[in-house]
DNA sequence: GTGAAAGCGCTAACAT
DNA sequence: ATGTTAGCGCTTTCAC
């Protein structure tokens, strides 16, 4: 049994299919009387009647499909929280998610025909995620479309983007660590030259400053934003007699290997140490022990937020256009485990 | 300026849309000459032609499209993993990915809807994930359509299904510890009910006899598959007076719970303790100190699996409606990083 | 307040 | 070897 199409609830209501259509649509001024539409939207019910989407777009030119382009879905948790974002927001206003998976830094014309794959099927827009927050150069063809930037921003400034609010999520971190009572606070840093490495380093500074702490660059070390470099800078900084009470990691892995480093030096978290993280990834940061304080980024927030600034966009709203210009920041919320503590008196 | 469609290419060609059809789908038996194909396909490349899939669709009763329902997207690495695999297979086939994440254990008709929402968009066919391996009843409306389970057996036994070989993988990590020296394996199962733990015990006996070493049930512990729960099977396995010299773990989890216990007891990994986890979590496993030599599940492969099946359903292939009889197995290699070692000498 | 009919871009049965 | 044409299921203009 082929399922209902818009005659056959036609036929069952004893209306036309254009009765039928202008009722299911809820097309603006259709005059059709209030018991026409029940009778339609009884018949409809009845039958089970779904409209086909593809002779839809075919006739109205779009597809309801939104493209998500997004880099090394499966490294990590990341993109998932993107896509759940994504798909939740799409599913509100009636849209479908198509996922592309693209190679990060593939060279040549990659992206260009990841794009041309999207356009192929006739997706109304696309969504372009990175898997860290950075600033790209966007394939020629995605200007054909509407677009919106996930995690990274557009080196031209053409297509809006958002991305996470790294001063803000690093001054949540770092303030929770003042307000603790500590002064003596290290940083274990990146060392890439990415917007974070920056911004974050910019919310630690401002967070001393604002609490009248002299700025110490001792207790500032940078190193790849690993597991390994983190317990090496922090076997450094902690073996010193002057260590700090507390620090600020840039991210959950260095964290990690601040744990070690910590226990091997018979230091206690938060007892001795306390330590606070940067991405919020669970697998780390609910299983070291004790727990993890760290700072979550927004993937979800930023899949909604891209969601609903498409469908502004695909809505023709002029002033969405403008908002290319500066990037959405989205907060990046402080989770409290349990590696802070006061210092301990001396 | 809106992109060509076949009249424009049959024009330039100087044929009719019926050659253009034809040459450009190469459709069997058709009977086009040599130099008119030529023309035509020069023609449509002039143009940039690409066909839109939604007239096709709506002619061919066929989208393209194929729905994926995926339990907790956002939760684990391992839901990535499915997608990429499917996505990569699907594009060889010139298919479209669309997902729809879903609640795991959802009540009532959710995930009815969950597949009635992907059969109103058209889909072909439908791939159901789910994010850990298990026995589920299947929507009722999924009869509709080809589909195929990864991650889980269909209990009325009626849709293919592909899982990983637990038994395999579970023989490839004991083994390892075996031909490593070790005879006291201790085993930190999960205490849950899943296929899981009864298959993953099930591979760990079986290389136990296949090795004449005699099964100790003092050796093998079950709890909840996290890392406090695996830390406390730990301490209490290792403070034994004759404690194992190495440890399976059901899962990466547990086995991080390990770790520290080890450390706690001044046991150094793989020194004095090797260990051999279970799932291949990078973010855990890549980070612990020494790396942990782990199983890998074939979420990648099984989203290819999942996809070719389909395939060969949605081409009507009868031999794969037969297949539902038994899930696929397939394959959970071994992956050695540090934390195996010979047992020291007493 | 409702309906007839054109047509979106394509495929395929049927002519020639 | 190639062309004509109907029609997939819907939206929308226009007529009544």
């Amino acid at each position: 049994m082929k399922s209902a199409g818009i005659r056959d609830v036609a036929q069952l209501a004893g209306v036309s299919v254009t009765t039928v259509s202008h009722v299911l649509n809820d097309t603006p001024n259709m005059r059709v009387s209030v018991e026409t539409r029940a009778r339609v939207r009884h018949a409809a019910k009845t039958l089970g009647y779904g409209p086909n989407r593809m002779a839809q777009a075919l006739r109205t030119n779009r597809s309801g499909l939104i493209g998500l382009l997004s880099e090394e879905i499966a490294t990590t948790p990341h993109a998932g929280r993107i896509i759940l974002g994504a798909q939740n927001a799409a599913r509100e206003h009636d849209l479908t998610l198509v996922i592309i998976n693209t190679e990060r830094d593939a060279g040549g014309t990659s992206h260009r025909d990841d794009v041309q794959a999207l356009i192929d099927r006739q997706v109304d827009a696309v969504l372009y995620a990175t898997m860290y927050h950075r600033s790209v150069s966007l394939p020629p063809n995605l200007q054909d479309l509407p677009a919106v930037l996930i995690d990274s921003t557009d080196r031209a400034g053409i297509v809006p983007a958002v991305v996470p609010d790294e001063v803000g999520g690093a001054v949540a971190a770092v303030t929770h660590l003042v307000e603790a009572g500590h002064t003596r606070i290290g940083f274990l840093n990146n060392d890439d030259d990415v917007p974070a490495t920056h911004l974050r380093f910019a919310g630690y500074r401002q967070v001393l400053q604002a609490h009248d702490i002299p700025f110490d660059e001792d207790l500032v070390f940078s190193a790849p934003s690993e597991t390994l470099p983190g317990y090496g800078l922090a076997r450094e900084l902690l073996g010193r007699s002057d260590r700090p009470t507390a620090l600020f990691c840039y991210n959950d892995r260095m964290a990690m290997g601040a744990y070690r480093a910590a226990t091997e030096l018979g230091l206690e978290i938060p007892r001795d140490l306390s330590i606070v993280g940067f991405d919020n990834q669970e697998l780390i940061a609910a299983n070291l022990f004790p727990g993890l304080t760290t700072v979550a980024l927004p993937h979800y927030e930023m899949g909604v937020w891209a969601v609903e600034t498409l469908v502004h966009l695909l809505h023709g709203e002029a002033e969405y256009r403008l908002i290319a210009d500066k990037p959405a920041l989205l907060d990046c919320p402080l989770v409290i485990r349990g590696s802070v503590a006061q210092p301990r008196a001396n």
